[in-house]
Formats: C-alpha cells, structure tokens, sequence
DNA sequence: TGCATAATAGTACGAGCGTTCGATTAACCG
DNA sequence: CGGTTAATCGAACGCTCGTACTATTATGCA
C-alpha cells in the first residue's frame, strides 16, 4: 500500500471522530490538519474538496454500521429473532456513540433543509437502513410472527423515535437510564405487535444484552445481502 | 414603545426565522443585517454579543412554544384529557414546524457537545418542558387514569420518541404520513398505559385535529402555573 | 424649535475558512 | 544509486465571521 492510500485513511479516521463530535459541518480542514501534525494543504491534497472529504466520512461511517449492526443481524433467523438483533445491535452502537455522536442523528438536523450532495449521501444512507429494517418487519409479517394488520412502516418509526429519544436523552440531555428505557419501549412494541401465536420467545432484555453474540469484524459479504 | 425597542424586537423575530431555518450556530450577524436592510453594527448593537442575541432568541422560542402548546393545556381536565391536550398541541406545532425547524431539537444535536450558555439555556427549556409532561403523568397516574405500576419517565420518553420521529421523518426524509403515524403511536402509548377502567374517553384522532381547540394567544398566566 | 440622547451607519481589525500554486521533501522503482 | 513520481509544505488569496470604534443621522422631550 502506497504510503498516500495509508495517511488518507488515518486522517479519515480522525475525520470521522471529529466529525462524530462536532458534525459534519464543524468538521474544518485546519482542525484535522492540527490532529494530524500536518499543513493543511497537505491534508487538502487527499480530497479534492471539503465536500468530497465529508461525503468519505459519511461512507466510512456507513461502512462501519454496516459492519457492527447490519451484517450480523442478517446471520441470524428471518423474521422477529432478526429484528430483536438489528434493534440490539443498533443501540449498542449508539450507546457507544453517546461519548462521541452518531452522525446519522446530527446529520439530519444539520441538513434537513441545506440541499446538496451531503445532503443526498445521508439520505440514501438513512433510506437504506430504514428499508433494511422496514424489509425486516415484512418478513416478520409473512413469517407470522406479527399479528395481522401489521403496519411496518408503523413499526420502523417507532422503533426509530426510540433510537432517536435514546440519543437525545442520553447525549444532550444526559439523564442516566436512557438505555434501559429504549429496550423497555421495545419491549412494549412487541407486546403490541408480536403474534402472541408465534413460537417466537422474547428475550429477556438483560440476558440479551450480557450474551452480546461475538460480532468480531469479519469480511464483508457480497452484495445480495447488501441494505442497499 | 421606543423606536429601539420596536426595531430589536423585529430583529429577534427575523432571527428566529433564521436560527429556525439554519439552527442557531447558522445564525449569522450579517445575514440577519441583510434580511433586515441594516448595517451589522446597526444590528449589533441591540445585543452585546453574538451569545446574547441566539440566547434572545432561545427565549423567545420557548415563549411562543409555551403560549401555544402549553397555556391551553393546563386550562383542560387534568390528568389524561391535559395530556392528550398536551400532546396533540405539541404535534400540531411541531406539525407547522416542518417546514420551517424546530429549535428544541436542532439545537438538542448542535449542542449536546458544545458546553456554555447557550447549551445551558436550552438543556433548561427542553427539561422544563419534559418536567411538565412528567408532571402532567404522574397526576393522570394519580387519578387513577393510568394503570397502576405506569412508570411516568418512561411515557415521557416514548412521548418524546414519537415526536422525534416526526420531526426527523417529515423534515428530513420528507415521507409523508408522519403525522399520522406520530398519532397512531400515541394511542398504541395510551393502549399500553391506560387503565381501561378509567372513565376517560379515548378521543378519536380524527376528531382531536379538526375540532382543534380554540388556542388564540392569551395573556400570560402567573408563575405558579409556569411550566419552570 | 433646539438640544440631548438614542439609533444606526461606516470602517477597520484579526482570525479562521476553503482553496490555489509553486517549492520542497520523501518515497518508490528500475 | 539515480531519477521519476508522489507526498507534503508554506505562503498567499479572497471571503466571512464577530467585534470595536468613531461618525452620522434620527428621535423624543423641554
């Protein structure tokens, strides 16, 4: 590997983590180049725009969620183990990223109405898990494993507002407890919407968090199974 | 009413457009010189600082959002019917707030790493807000409209959650339906908690949106029903 | 009307921003 | 090792930012 292809991805990497802290919009070239002990020319020269190096971020950031909650959840049973995978996977992740900041989150509120190329990267990414997830409760569905009538787009954002109060509470408002109040809310969505007639067992919510299933990194597996 | 005074306050109502729009790390002293057709020092000197003038308008954000939403729902029945009040306030005003931004919860993602003043006056807002919700539960928890065993924190967050959603789906996504669906996930909340042998009338969705209560603005009431 | 005071404009400063360009150093390969 | 190419630096540009200061205009009261 060309020593280039290397330093690009170590300021990607501090890129990210600035950028995890204070958006993607406080992300500044003058900061990483300080970070890194370099110019900021020398920095620049790796992207050939502010815009292109934000829009790197954001893929590296996908890549990585993809990596730590997507994947994994899809080695497990379709239907409603799946789900419970993807939601507990998806809040450790962001109770990781109540130090740091998840992007996804801060993104939309920072371009919600700042039209651009940024702006559409991040909608895509958003998009694709959502479908992820949206796909996830129709299987769920057919599978039986939901009651009847079953609105999954219903699910998704709920299941969404969740994610997102756990970040709100936890992050800007740091009350303590937030956690455990998302699983108790999801708890109460399967309650609401699992079909009682399902062999499907609830996992009791402590259990599943102490038995985190080793989700080493691993390779990345091809595209059928891709969100996208 | 001096002149002044009557300038400065259609500053802050600019800049509140502005902050709405662009958040209020976007709200920038020669932009609002501009919509104003003022000199950046003519604008300036009506705020000592930059900090002072985003904080004038925090203040008056969190006027408009209690005048609006939560005046008109302490004058209803307390317990369930003021929550259903409350809530329904807050989607019709976060409802309105698509196009144009909600403070709380731009400034929740701008500031939740950005310690100082600014941070502080909105974490006391929003916690204000979330207090009166909780109170608001914890009564209807009282009067036995709940079930017995409710945890008031957790409907505070879920209620939260809801809200989230909709801001995040409608604004950013841009998917319609989310009001709906915000609506459809309060009554699957009030499903969960309310005790069925409460004799409060699960008003219909429908019905709460069109018979839309009579909020016109008010005088303020005194302190001991402030929401602080 | 005239005068004190308030309100606004104008200008300037220093800092940080993204970006460009030419010079310089480092890395790679035959 | 030497020569070519890649990587990095340093300085500069034009811009916008918040803020300070002085000058000018408008307002409100005696």
């Amino acid at each position: 590997m060309r020593k280039g292809e290397l330093t690009r991805a170590a300021i990607l990497d501090v890129a990210l983590d600035l950028a995890s802290r204070d958006g993607l919009e406080g992300l500044t070239i003058g900061l990483l180049a300080d970070r890194m002990n370099m110019s900021k020319s020398g920095v620049f020269a790796h992207f050939g725009s502010r815009e292109d190096l934000q829009i790197e971020v954001l893929k590296l950031y996908h890549q990585q969620f993809e990596q730590e909650v997507f994947y994994p959840s899809m080695k497990e049973a379709r239907g409603l183990p799946r789900l419970q995978g993807m939601f507990s996977r998806w809040i450790k992740r962001v109770t990781v990223e109540i130090a740091s900041g998840c992007i996804y989150i801060s993104g939309a509120a920072e371009y919600d109405d700042r039209p651009g190329a940024i702006r559409e990267e991040l909608v895509g990414m958003v998009l694709a898990w959502q479908d992820a997830l949206f796909r996830c409760v129709q299987q769920a569905s057919e599978m039986d494993h939901l009651r009847p009538g079953t609105d999954p787009q219903q699910m998704v954002y709920e299941m969404y507002g969740l994610i997102l109060a756990l970040h709100h509470d936890a992050r800007f408002i740091k009350r303590p407890g937030s956690v455990e109040r998302a699983y108790a809310g999801f708890e109460r969505l399967l309650e609401s919407y699992q079909n009682p007639a399902s062999g499907v067992a609830l996992l009791a919510r402590a259990a599943r968090v102490a038995s985190a299933p080793n989700d080493a990194p691993q390779a990345q597996q091809d595209a059928t199974d891709s969100e996208k």
